[in-house]
Parts: structure tokens; C-alpha cells; sequence
DNA sequence: AAGTAAACTTACTATAGAGTAAGATTAGGT
DNA sequence: ACCTAATCTTACTCTATAGTAAGTTTACTT
């Protein structure tokens, strides 16, 4: 690829290369099954380097979970910019989010499918990532809900249960992308938005769903 | 509890037991950090009884998927039949499943949150259990969008999406339910029901939602 | 009251894999 | 051409834990 031959690299490069294979491992067996030395491998560097490096195997997770943290919410926040309502805002970062994940499935599998009970470090870490991913998308529907400007009373609950269910349903249709690679990124996020923001605009609009009366 | 003192039990009694303790165990650590002899003290006897009733960790670990998921499919089905519209089958459904999470939460943990990369076998269970309960929950959406009993065109691949949507969407809202344990699992149900059904059912009545155009 | 099979235990073996000690190279700076 | 610091390696140690061998104890049958 870059260079054949062992070739010596700066630290600041050869870092990166170790965080990039991390990422690989962990995310295709999961924190405990990764074996450092086959990150080690992947990196073309012997095992020592990665404890020189990044400390630990927990070091080197939780860099690789705040790198790609940093890399999604810039991705997200970046997109979610542009546009100038928040239907097109919200639009633009669920766009952006299926476009990261469709390209970087590694990083949403570290990111997001991991059994955060390995330590109270890396429970930290993913949840402040996960966390941050919400308070995005909280944003995003909070401004979607509180039209115009008047106070939100339950806004606050309702806007975190719609962020909630949101995320989920994206993080769910990344399997579905993943069965169905024909479809783009986009049509994905138009799906979604026809089912959700639809959903909310008529609930918010006073069009309730209430279950069918047991019997009275 | 049951009864003080070491007391000797059948093995069907036993083994479900061990099966229970490695619920817990493997819910709270993750299948690779969660330790045999953990489960066996928790099931009150000692590693070998578990190797001798299970076979092996893996066998144990199956064992727990095959229960828990026969277990949800039958509290969701169960829950579905009631109901005599497409719109109360589905809102049954979605019930009994927030209900069974709510009460069973290591089970939910186990079946969808596992790295599903520790070995041929236990990927092979663990898809077999996510795809019935996706088959049960795409069932229900399909007899709601094909209203009436025309001929479903790309309703199939619109009814796979839309029950990706909300087995995601559910699973987040399970994290949801956790930090707001005075919502009963009904209001959690209705309020999916109010963003999701309300949705798609104004989608199908043709208010379609297309992304605002970028110029022209 | 044996006899016997099922339930259970103690006390191991074996190995994978995190982490490290001690030093060997190589790239640049002077 | 040397010197030095950064880069990198071989070859370990040591612990945790999956799995097992060889019994021991209890309860049930006849």
C-alpha cells in the first residue's frame, strides 16, 4: 500500500494506522475477543508498540471510540448546519449519519454494539459517545417540535423519547442497508423521514393515535 | 429461598436453573468476560455440573438464546392474535414486547446485544432469533400497509424496512424505559404507536414527504 | 438393608493472551 | 562520520479461566 518494506513512521502517523487496525478488530469480535496481537499485525508493528503508544488494550479502545465519536458527531453537526428549517436540518444530519455509518460500519459497530460492561473506563467513554449522539438529535427534534417558539412543557420528555426512537430505528436500518446494498444512503433517509416526521407533524397536529377502546 | 441447605435437585430443575444464573451472568459482562464458575456459583453448585448439563459455554450461552427467544416470540404472538385489526395486532404486540423487556431485561440484553462474532454456532443462533422476532413484527406491518388485500408490489420491501424502523426504534426506547422507570410499558407503547402507525398510515394515504429541493 | 444410578465435588491440566524487560535498529541532526 | 533519540523487536512472565479426571455423597428402588 503505502510503502513496501518495513518502513519506521512517525509516531503521530503510526498511531493513527494502529487506531485504523483497533477498529477492524474490535468491531468484528467484540472488545475481549480482540487479541492485541493481531491488531499488532494488522498495524505491521510487533506488539509492544501498541503498549508504548496507547497504554493498554483499554487505552487503545477508548481512543478508537473517542476518535470516531469526534469523526460521527462532525459529520452529523456539519451537515445538520445547513438548512434553515429544522425539518431540513434534521434531514441533513439523518443523511449524513447513514452516510458515515454506510461508510464507516466499523466505527458505528464500535461505537454502538458493544457490551459496555468491560470496565468503568470504557462504560465512560461509550456512554458519553452515545450520549452525544442523542443530544444532537434531541436538538434537532426539540427544534422540529417547539414550533415557533413557545415553551415547551413536556417538550423536554417528548423530544428525548422521539431522539430516542429515532436513533434506534437508524441504527436498526443499518442492518437493512446492509442487506439491501443497492440502496443509496439517501433513499434511506427520505424513507425514514416519511415515517417519522410525518408521524410527528400529524401528532403535533393533533392527530392522536389512541388504542381501540377495550370495551365501553 | 426454595429451601436452605445444599439440597439436591432433578436435573430439569437444575439445568433451568444454571440457564437462569447465565442469563444474569452473561447480560451484565458480555459472553467473552463472563466466567463459568460465576454462573455455576450463582446456580448454587459447582463448574462441572454446568459442563455435564450444558457441554460446554457456548452449549450454555445457546441454551439461554433458545429459551429467551421462544419465550419473547410466544409473548408476542400471543399477545397479536388478540385483536381483529391490523392496527390493534400490532399495538398488542408492541405491548407484550415492551412489557417482556421491561420484566426481563437480561433476556432483551442477551438476544440483541451481543457482538455476535464468538463462534460459528452462537451467530447462527442469534440471527435465528433476531429474524423471528423481525418476521413476527413484519408480519403485522404487511397486513397494515396492504389495507384491504391488493397485491403488495414493493410492499415487501417497504414492510422490511418499516419493521427494521421499529424493532430499532423499540430496542432504543428499552434504554428510554430504563431512565424513566414511572412510564408504564402501555404509555411507552401508545406513544411509539402515535409516531410510527400515525405515520405510516399518512404515508400510505399519499402525504408523502420529499426533501425540500436543493435549487431549482 | 443393600444396591445403584443420578447428583454433585475437589483438585487438578492446559492454554490463550495481556503486559513487559532488555535491547537492536534506523533516521536525522550536527 | 558520528551521536542521540525515536522507532521497533525478540523473547519472555504470569494470570485468568475453559475444560476434565477421578472420585464422593445422596436419594430412590426393590
Amino acid at each position: 500500500m503505502t510503502d513496501k518494506r518495513r518502513r519506521r513512521l512517525p509516531r503521530s502517523v503510526r498511531e493513527q494506522e494502529i487506531i485504523d487496525a483497533a477498529l477492524g478488530v474490535f468491531s468484528k469480535r467484540g472488545y475481549r475477543a480482540a487479541v492485541v496481537d493481531e491488531i499488532a499485525d494488522l498495524a505491521g508493528i510487533s506488539k509492544p508498540m501498541v503498549y508504548l503508544y496507547l497504554g493498554s488494550k483499554e487505552g487503545l479502545f477508548i481512543a478508537c471510540v473517542r476518535r470516531e465519536s469526534q469523526r460521527l458527531a462532525a459529520a452529523f453537526r456539519e451537515a445538520a448546519q445547513a438548512g434553515d428549517s429544522p425539518e431540513q436540518r434534521l434531514w441533513a444530519g439523518l443523511g449524513a449519519f447513514f452516510a458515515f455509518v454506510a461508510e464507516h460500519r466499523d466505527s458505528w459497530v464500535v461505537l454502538h454494539r458493544q457490551a459496555p460492561e468491560q470496565g468503568e473506563a470504557i462504560a465512560q467513554e461509550i456512554a458519553d459517545a452515545r450520549r452525544s449522539v442523542m443530544a444532537e438529535v434531541n436538538g434537532l427534534v426539540r427544534d422540529g417540535i417547539t414550533k415557533g417558539g413557545e415553551a415547551d412543557r413536556l417538550g423536554e420528555q417528548e423530544a428525548d423519547f422521539v431522539a430516542h426512537a429515532l436513533v434506534g430505528a437508524a441504527d436498526s436500518l443499518t442492518d437493512w442497508m446492509e442487506r439491501h446494498p443497492g440502496e443509496p444512503p439517501e433513499r434511506v433517509t427520505v424513507r425514514l423521514m416519511n415515517v417519522m416526521w410525518v408521524g410527528m407533524r400529524n401528532v403535533l397536529a393533533g392527530e392522536v393515535w389512541a388504542p381501540p377502546q377495550p370495551d365501553a
